[in-house]
DNA sequence: TATTGTTATACTCTATAACTATA
DNA sequence: TATAGTTATAGAGTATAACAATA
């Protein structure tokens, strides 16, 4: 039952939180010359490579059409291999090459470090179930 | 110390989150013909009148231009009064009318009881820490 | 015919600059 | 001259539509 009325909506704090966390992870970015976008389909790309750039595009809420200069961007910048699909030629099989995942975990430590700042204002009893609540709220 | 390293980024879990929450409420809004900057509007002149738009717009994160045509429609409707301040006449004093209030209000629970939805997913005791957790995190 | 990736276009939201009226 | 509100314009980010290659 609601004991906790009083309060402002969920939207009016997590969204400016959500602002706040980006504008915090920006500077990290920029030190890598990584942008948003760039960040997240690496991070999108962390563990089996995709068939597809649809399903990436997919995976990481962004459109198919956004995504392609920023795989552009990343390819030329050998983060990223884009091979062709033998077995369907249309298609393009995605992969993080071993520079892109270097990248990627010095960006991901730095925005680490960051969120440690704010995480600090948390008890540990808070925090913990903080994050546990934002896991099971955050996935549909 | 952090022990809860194996998780998305906070952002990668905060902002979509958001973007669900603002979706959710979308509906209930438009069923009280309100827009989202119209509703936060309103919660922003909650308490005391304020002295100037712009006022309200760094209150709730807007810019001044994009909140006039928010605010002729709040007013068009009856739901805030914009008198001019007879010390200054440059001045808008903004507050909101019964009729606002009651909208206002009306949305409010809307809003509640689809939170409702989301917050049940989480045990009694992280929900409680969830939502103190974020009114600490979301104040700057 | 349907699908993948791509390009070109249009649209929405937001910020910047310029104006008026008061001070 | 400086500020509150307003208007008009320009910009960033996003989505929609149309196209070429392949299936």
């Amino acid at each position: 039952m609601p004991v906790d009325d009083d309060r402002p909506d969920l939207a009016a704090m997590v969204v400016p939180l959500g602002r706040s966390l980006v504008a915090a992870e920006e500077p990290v970015l920029r030190d890598h010359s990584l942008t948003m976008w760039g960040y997240i389909a690496l991070c999108g790309l962390d563990e089996a490579p995709l068939r597809t750039q649809a399903a990436l595009a997919q995976a990481i809420g962004a459109d198919k059409t956004r995504l392609i200069g920023v795989l552009d961007d990343l390819q030329e910048r050998g983060f990223i291999r884009r091979e062709p699909d033998p077995a369907d030629r249309r298609a393009h099989l995605l992969s993080v090459t071993a520079k892109g995942r270097r990248v990627r975990e010095a960006a991901r430590a730095g925005i680490r470090r960051r969120e440690e700042e704010l995480l600090a204002r948390l008890s540990p009893g808070d925090r913990r179930a903080f994050l546990r609540a934002l896991r099971t709220l955050s996935q549909p």
